[in-house]
DNA sequence: CGTCTTGGTAGCATGTTGCAACCGTCGTGA
DNA sequence: TCACGACGGTTGCAACATGCTACCAAGACG
């Protein structure tokens, strides 16, 4: 079950994002969903987790509407698990979330996995965070402004 | 104790930076850092979390190269936790999270903490995931490679 | 039918988290 | 210099979550 009040500093979006989410393996699992998995045998496979735990985690994911369970595309009578919109919405998460992996934890040369453009085959642009009038931002051009009514 | 091999598919940069990471907590103890917190009492106030796990927490982080522990900048013998560059180059990730939760959870104009601009106080642009020369790209625009050994 | 695959559930051992109490050191004012 | 509170933890324990294994029902398939 997701605890909807595991963190009580929810004005954060951050916050709420995390507690959405659940936990690393919901994670992931959105991960193989973005590279196509989408029977619940498919993540099982791919993450080596324990069924009951996969059921767990798929049942919350739908329940946050992150994923959605429909009828196969086989037309078997099984069903399948894709992203919603608001799963969709998850990629820059999970690329922010890869460069990071790509730049800090591979020794020059070592292969891993790569998001490619398939379009041309070729690796994505660095992520960026910018201003309104795009200048790239470091972390310590930004501050945090704790309340506000306006969006 | 970070435990190095809770997924075995560590060919992944997502389940790598997943894995280096720990869990919700420590994500959110990040995000306090690019706050601004620096103290231990900072982040026990700030997340509301056990004492113990808050040591445990800090302690993987800097393990893990994320923070520093540092002598305190105000003079006092007490230690101060500041990111590491590896840890600013999460940047993006909380960037994201924040993005995607702001997008998601909150109702039109119910009040949230919003990171932006110092120069200007303005918002940020969105992340933009973009193709080598540029393109705006979707999930659907970007295919795995399973394993590769250029870099 | 008979058998294999799929997608689970149930029970139990173990690991992790959270809470509360305690403790040594540091800072500070009198 | 000494008392007292704040800081930064540690320890023990109860509760909960996780993971493993066994089991099972329905669907696919010959």
């Amino acid at each position: 079950m997701v605890s909807r009040t595991r963190f009580d500093d929810s004005e954060c979006p951050v916050a709420r994002s995390v507690d959405a989410i659940g936990d690393w393996w919901s994670l992931l699992i959105v991960r193989d969903a973005f590279d196509g998995s989408r029977r619940f045998g498919e993540f099982q496979r791919s993450l080596g987790v324990a069924k009951n735990i996969l059921t767990a985690r798929l049942r919350a994911l739908v329940a946050g509407g992150v994923l959605a369970s429909v009828p196969a595309s086989d037309g078997s009578a099984y069903r399948e698990y894709v992203l919603t919109p608001k799963g969709k919405a998850l990629f820059p998460v999970i690329v922010a979330l890869r460069q990071w992996g790509e730049q800090n934890f591979f020794a020059p040369g070592e292969p891993h996995s790569q998001l490619v453009d398939r379009r041309h085959g070729q690796r994505l642009r660095p992520l960026e965070v910018l201003s309104r009038d795009g200048r790239r931002l470091d972390p310590d051009d930004t501050t945090v402004h704790k309340i506000t009514t306006t969006r």
